[in-house]
Formats: C-alpha cells, sequence, structure tokens
DNA sequence: CAACTGTTATGCATATAATATAACAGTATA
DNA sequence: TATACTGTTATATTATATGCATAACAGTTG
C-alpha cells in the first residue's frame, strides 16, 4: 500500500490516513479479508504516532470498512462496493445541482464552471 | 434580520452570523450604506460574546462586505456584482472539491464526473 | 516463551474557538 | 459638555481537537 500524508495540509493526519485507506479499498488494492498493515508498522513508515494511526483504524471501523481483532490485527471488511460506489455517485450528482444552482442564479455560465472544474481536477495529477 | 446560529454546529460561531449577514446582503435583506446590528446588541441578541460577533464583522470588512467606522458602527458597503460573483464563484469552487474528493475516495474517474456534469446541465436546453 | 498483534492511561504541546472583564477611543445629541 | 451610544484593545481563562511520547497491559501465533 502506497499512503503519502501531508504535516502541512489543512486535514488531519488521521484523515488523510482513513482516506487513503478507502481509497485503496475502493480500487480493490486492499481486498476482501485482506489485513491491513499493523498500527505500529504504519505508523514507523509513515514518522507518526501509533495513536494517530490508531484513531484512523478506528474511525474505519466505525464506518465499517475494516474490521479489528486485538492480538491479530485489521481487515478490510465484506462489503457491496457496487453499491457504495452508486451511493457516492448519487452524492456527487446532488453538489453538481446545486452547482448548476448557484450558476444559474449568479449567472455563471457552464463554461466558467468547466473551468473550474479543470483547475481543481488538473492539480496535483 | 434574522440570524440563527448554532452552538452544536461544527463551524464556528463566527462564521455561522458571516455567512448569514452575507445572505442578508445578497438577498437585499440588508441594503446598501444600511447599518447593521451593533456588534454588543447583537451579542446580546444571540447570547454570545460581542468578541466573537466582532470576529464575524472583521472578516466581513476583510472581505469587502461592510464598512466600519469606529463610534458610528458597520454599514453594508456599496454593492459590488464583481464580489458577488467571486463569492459564488468560491461557492461553486467548494462543491467542486467535495466532489473531488468523494470521487477520489470511491475510484470514481472525472470522465464519470464530467458524465454527470453533462447530464445535469444540458437538460432543459 | 518470544514476537507479533491491538488497547489503555497519562501527560504534554499546540492551535482554534469562545468567553469574561476591563479599559480605552470616536460620534452624536440632548 | 455630559452621557450614551458606537467600535477597539488587552489580558486571562476555558474547552476542544490534534498529535506526540511513553509505558504498561492484553490477545494471538509459532
Amino acid at each position: 500500500m502506497n499512503i503519502i500524508i501531508s504535516n502541512s495540509s489543512s486535514t488531519p493526519l488521521y484523515e488523510q490516513i482513513t482516506q487513503a485507506i478507502k481509497q485503496a479499498i475502493f480500487s480493490n488494492e486492499l481486498k476482501e479479508e485482506e489485513m491491513l498493515p499493523s498500527v505500529r508498522w504504519l505508523a514507523n513508515e509513515l514518522k507518526i504516532s501509533f495513536l494517530t494511526v490508531k484513531k484512523a483504524y478506528d474511525e474505519l471501523e466505525q464506518e465499517g470498512f475494516i474490521k479489528t481483532v486485538q492480538g491479530k490485527g485489521s481487515f478490510v471488511a465484506p462489503k457491496n462496493l457496487e453499491l457504495l460506489r452508486e451511493e457516492k455517485l448519487k452524492e456527487i450528482q446532488g453538489y453538481v445541482e446545486k452547482i448548476k444552482e448557484v450558476a444559474t442564479i449568479a449567472d455563471i455560465s457552464s463554461e466558467d464552471v468547466k473551468e473550474i472544474f479543470k483547475i481543481i481536477f488538473e492539480e496535483e495529477k
């Protein structure tokens, strides 16, 4: 697994970790039932406290993405990824609808919105 | 003016206030050159510290929405259409950033997002 | 038993948010 | 000019979130 975190980011370290692991699960880089890196190992790898990693894992477990067993480790929970992806698509659709609403009211062209879209999606690529 | 704030919200009180006042300015509930409630009056009304209200007003002045004169009060700045447009562009930018976050985590391609974008923006045209 | 897993408890450091209190300064007007 | 409004500034305190270090404890496996 390849996790990159940034101390200077405004998003907390543990959030960056949960996001990276969620992404790995969605992309199937981490498969069902597969074991995650141990909290201490990952902490050492990222040069941060294991408590920060544990906080991330706790959040992932809370949301049902992983299962943790004391003494054994943390494992990717069985999931219906297709269903989850559908949910996320709907979430995105909702945002786009809001954008259209705002753009219409403020008389902002779809070209301008496309420009914003381009800038944000193409940065750091 | 009708400002409702929530202590349990994750957005800071002063941000809630700036947002509410911006909205009041956009909707013309607060007109050009109109005086805003005094920091102490509004603080009393909302049962919060006047320092929190002042922080909100400072932010609004920083962004050019209001002008403050010591001894007199705070007043809605002469309307600036460019400012309004900038504000709305920022709002849209915020939504696009959220979309990028969700798409990244859920392994949704920018092509898929573009498709959603097309569908929503081209319907009823 | 040894070497891994995760768990828990304390304490410390920093930043942000919000508060209370007090004193100070400008403006308008009775 | 007194006073009653405006905003301003300074200091101290509290709470919460984030992150770290250290230590001890507990379960699993070879």
